[in-house]
DNA sequence: TTAGATGCAAAGACTTTGCGCACTT
DNA sequence: AAGTGCGCAAAGTCTTTGCATCTAA
């Protein structure tokens, strides 16, 4: 795994005066080896081989403390639950609407959207947080 | 009220053999006087003015039966409850994320950019159910 | 008449919160 | 030593499901 990012990780979080835990190890040692979008139960189901009875709830609070650091991202899909994933290259996701795979593209996409609501509607694009519905390539086929 | 709309609403039902009734009149009618952005529970809340003793539950059965028609649609606008709306004009959301405003824009925004992800990943955008996060213009401000 | 629709209550999925103990600093 | 963070269990929110009853056709 990308030992650096796992170190800046921990880093990020004394630096905010906030203590290192073997919870938040296990949470941070899942998030930088699985750079997926994983839900709140899939991160503490894999957490839990780094710690075994890590609870749900302890990775809830984790998670939202790495996200008031900019550490985590989440974003909503479909009507399944929140997923999260590091906050590395900011980027939006394509949400199969049939078969659920969530797809990462660089936000460049967004960029001409991004300008037109802007212009529109004063309205300023999150890039982190864009989900996009529809089918994937495989689900057009079938 | 437009009542052509509400008609149209129940002749649809009729028309796919299910049955009319005093609950869906009262679902109906919500739907189309507040053609606004409504989670389940205000819907519930609105129609027991018309159904008093209209149940949540008979309230999620309807929307879903009316989205399989094709008569509604839902979106998730960020943590909150999935939203419904009748299927008019097909539009966008804009959903601020610090004020929860709903802001519906034409779907001709999303034009360049469905035929981007088109292109780019073969994926078919669904216009009926885009929700872009951001800030909108009175929360730029402050 | 009779099958579909409803209300109620219970269950379910996901998330948050309270509390006393443990571990980091 | 001191206080943050943890696990556990309970509560909360939103939604779905089971079932007996009611009702539209």
């Amino acid at each position: 795994m990308d030992r650096d990012r796992f170190e800046d990780i921990l880093s990020a979080l004394r630096a905010d005066g906030k203590r290192v835990t073997v919870a938040k190890r296990a949470v941070a040692r899942v998030l930088v080896e699985q750079s997926d979008h994983l839900s709140a139960e899939e991160v503490t189901k894999a957490a839990q081989r780094y710690a075994a009875d890590l609870s749900p709830s302890t990775v809830y609070r984790i998670l939202e403390e790495m996200e008031r650091l900019d550490l985590v991202v989440h974003a909503h899909v479909g009507h399944a639950a929140t997923v999260y994933h590091l906050a590395g290259a900011v980027h939006g996701h394509l949400v199969c609407t049939n078969c659920g795979v969530t797809i990462e593209i660089p936000s460049r996409h967004f960029d001409a959207l991004s300008a037109d609501l802007l212009k529109s509607y004063d309205f300023r694009l999150d890039r982190h947080h864009v989900a996009i519905a529809g089918l994937c390539a495989r689900c057009r086929e079938s």
